[in-house]
Order: structure tokens, then C-alpha cells, then sequence
DNA sequence: ATTAGTTCTAGTCATTTTGACTATAACTAG
DNA sequence: CTAGTTATAGTCAAAATGACTAGAACTAAT
């Protein structure tokens, strides 16, 4: 934070200056539910360790360097804070409003992440890093409450139309483990036949040769996704 | 632009400044074709007056100011350089590369608007305010022909599903004005009596008892879209 | 006044997609 | 060897879609 700004620190000087600019992640992962164990939608968020709104639990998030792209920054800071790497990561919106913050006007640029059950594990967890639920969140600091209901409705639409959900899933899987991640986004049941029939017809998904070993029944073939991640406009046409 | 910050000229200094953040909009109407008559997407541009990139077309912009939202700055914006104030005004992404602007860093939140003929009609015209058609630009100034790019693409898929294609017409309009702006920025023909099917089947299209007289045929029946508009997070649950 | 030209509008029909459901296959646990 | 479980294929009716036909309702030209 130290940058030549930090020093006009009356507040007529900082009701003048230009909005700080902040970059947060809003990062989703599937774990099985503790009651069902079914798999459901959950996210880290970190502890805040000064005010405001000390305390409290908010997305990861921090400042943006002058010498990293809005993505790169999402990327080191989700990085650093809860030790996550994730594969795919899009911009979800930039929220803007006058009062998000309570002393000083801040823009937050909200990127979004979805990682899969391998990489999940591999989260730094502590006391100031949790995986909490993402329907069952308590009150967060700022307007981060409303930033993931933003970002769930932005999930459940694209689930309907596109290729969003294997960015959930390993390099293989199941056509039953496709159906879980949409039941567990979209909250319903879907019929196993009818949803087959429908993946089956997407040219994406390509059959392997493996099956999965170890359940109580027969075995199902495993799948691959040959398909591109998102194409928002930082990804879109790079070679 | 007279922050407390201008001051502070020095390239070192600079590099360790916070990005600048401006607001820029891209706006689109449908205009009829010089060569065809038939209705295409036209954007109006703004001539840049100062370093860099003097003398080229730029998408209307300009800074945020300290006390208005991301959207009132759009707006505001707007107005003043176009004299327009669109009714669907919806974020479109923040633009954050590197090099996008020679000198300095600057991150832009981009917006887009469409506005429909009767508005588009009242745009100020000039020699530094001109409509493009949005299929053929010249060299744009900064980065601005990929958002133009981006801002199609978005607008075309949006088409698929979704009601925004009645924000380029006025309160009243007939089937075949719909199916004109579904032509145009789809850019291929649509059959006329499917789409009419398509288009009475979604609820939000209300008839109307009127006709739209002058025509040399059977005047069509006028329709009304009941619909809510854009449902980002700065529209969505606000009553 | 009649006719030709135009678009509006309703409808037919074959094809495709969807949703609900049935039946068999292939494994494990006992 | 049997019961339990999920995987997978397939059936069938309903709904949606795409290509097309034809009459309705106006204007403009004869």
C-alpha cells in the first residue's frame, strides 16, 4: 500500500483522489454436503485482520500492482491467500457503488473461479481461510453477500447453455459425475437417462476407453472434455 | 482532470501510481443501410482531440468522478458527448490490459447502451461526434476496435435468449420490425411466419388494438414489450 | 373498378428435440 | 447364487422447429 498516494491522507484531499481499484475472487468448488453427501456448492473466504469490517469473513481479494494484467492479479492474489491455482477464471463483474466501502470509495473488479475436487483439496485451510457453503453464508463484510448471489446466478445461467461444468471436474469423469455438478448448481434432479442422452450429443465430450473401478455396481465409462474454457475477451482469440 | 494527483508528473512516480479508471460506452442503433435501406448496427464515435492517439475515432468516455456510481458516470458521460441518454445501459466489462494507453495505465469499465431510432435521431452529429456503421470501422483509437468485437459478440449472443432486442425499437412496433433487428444483428434472414410463431409465444410481447397505417400492404398489427430490461447486478432486485 | 404487387397472418406437415418411463447390463456385497 | 445398485439403451407421446402454402388486407397502377 505504500504508493506515493498514501500520504494525502486528510479527507478532503481523498474525497478528490480516483476510486481505489481492488480485485476479488469469488472461487467455487463442489464437497460433498456433511448432511447428504451429496456434492454441493462451496467457497473459500478469508478472515479480516483490520478494519474495516475486521472480523468479518470476504472474498479474497486485494490491490492491483501497476505491472500485472486484472486477470494476473486474481490469479496472484488467489494464490496468495488461500494457496489456489485454479484453471479456469473469468471476470465476473466490476462493482462500483458509492458506499461499498465505508471511508474511502472503492471499485472492485470480481473475478470468478471454479476449481476442481483435486485442486479443492489442496486449499490452504486455517484459521483465517474457510470453506463455507455458498447458499448458507453468513453476513460478509462489505457488499460481498450480493457479489455471490451475483456470481451464483451467473453460474446457474451458464450451466443451460455451455461447457462450464467440466471446469468442476478432473481430466476424467463420469457422465453421473456431469449430472451431480448440475444438480448440485442447479439444485434439482435431473433423470439420468435424459440427461446421457443430451451430454452424448454435445461433440465435447469424447469417449474413453476406461471405465471406473470400485462402486458397488457397474462400472461407467469414463469421458473426457475436448472442449476451449471461457471466452470472455481476455481469452477469446488468444493463440 | 485537475486531481490533487496531476501534480505528480514524474515517470517514476507514475509507474507506482494506481491505474487510472475510466468509464467508456459503446452504443449501438440500428440504422437503415446506405446501400440497402435495410435496418444495420451503427455506433456513434467521438473524434480525440488531444495525445495520444489525437485525431482518431474513440468510443465516448472519460473519467469517474469521486460521487457518481460506475452507470450515472456512463450516462453522464454519454450526454455529454453524444447528447444521448439511453434507456438499456448495462456493463460490459473492465478492460485492464497493460498497454492499452501509451503512456500511463489505464483500466476502462466499459459499458454498453442501445438506443432506439427515435433517440438516435436526436444524437448530436458534428465534426468530432459520427455514427459508423459497427461492421466497418476504420483503426480505432486504444484498444477500442476489440471491445467493438467484444460488444458484438456479446450483443449477438444475448439475442439467442433473452428480450434485448425490443430496446432498439420504440414503446410500439410490429412483428417485422422485430424480426428486422433479429436480421440485423444476426445478419441473416429469418423466416417471417416462423418467427412470428416464436416471437407470440413468449408472454412479455403484448398485442396491441392498433395498425401501423402507410405502408403499401396490409398494415401490420402494432405490438408492446412488457418485459423488465437488462438484469446485471446494478438493475437486478432494485424495486 | 379492376388488377397486380406487396406484406401480414394463419395454418399444414414432416422432422427434431424433450420429458417420462421401461428394461436390460454389469458390477458388488452378502 | 441372489439381492442391490447404478449404467445404459430404448420406447413413446408431447412439444418445438423448419420449410412451405395460402388466404387476407392493404396500395398503386391500369
Amino acid at each position: 500500500m505504500n504508493t506515493v498516494y498514501a500520504t494525502s491522507a486528510n479527507v478532503a484531499e481523498r474525497r478528490l483522489a480516483p476510486p481505489s481499484l481492488a480485485i476479488s475472487t469469488v472461487i467455487f468448488a463442489l464437497r460433498p454436503s456433511e448432511s447428504s453427501g451429496r456434492p454441493t456448492l462451496w467457497l473459500p473466504l478469508v478472515r479480516r485482520i483490520r478494519e474495516p469490517f475486521k472480523d468479518m469473513w470476504a472474498l479474497p481479494g486485494g490491490p492491483l500492482r501497476h505491472d500485472e494484467s486484472l486477470q494476473d492479479a486474481a490469479s496472484r492474489n488467489l494464490r496468495e491467500t488461500t494457496g489456489l491455482a485454479p484453471q479456469y477464471l473469468e471476470q465476473l463483474y466490476a462493482f462500483g457503488g458509492l458506499h461499498r466501502s465505508p471511508a474511502q470509495r472503492v471499485v472492485s473488479i470480481v473475478y470468478w473461479a471454479l476449481v476442481q475436487p483435486t485442486e479443492a483439496a489442496l486449499a490452504d485451510e486455517s484459521e483465517n481461510v474457510r470453506w463455507f457453503r455458498a447458499d448458507r453464508l453468513a453476513e460478509l463484510a462489505f457488499d460481498h453477500n450480493a457479489i455471490v448471489d451475483y456470481a451464483l446466478w451467473r453460474l446457474r445461467n451458464k450451466m443451460a447453455y455451455g461447457s462450464i461444468a467440466y471446469h468442476f471436474l478432473g481430466e476424467f469423469f463420469t457422465l453421473a459425475q456431469v449430472r451431480e455438478v448440475y444438480e448440485a448448481v442447479l439444485d434439482r434432479q435431473l433423470d439420468p437417462a435424459n440427461f446421457r442422452r443430451q451430454i452424448k450429443g454435445t461433440p465435447e465430450i469424447e469417449e474413453t476407453g476406461e471405465y471406473l473401478q470400485g462402486g458397488k455396481h457397474r462400472p461407467p465409462r469414463l469421458y473426457r472434455f475436448t472442449g476451449t474454457p471461457g471466452l470472455g475477451p481476455d481469452n477469446r482469440s488468444t493463440p
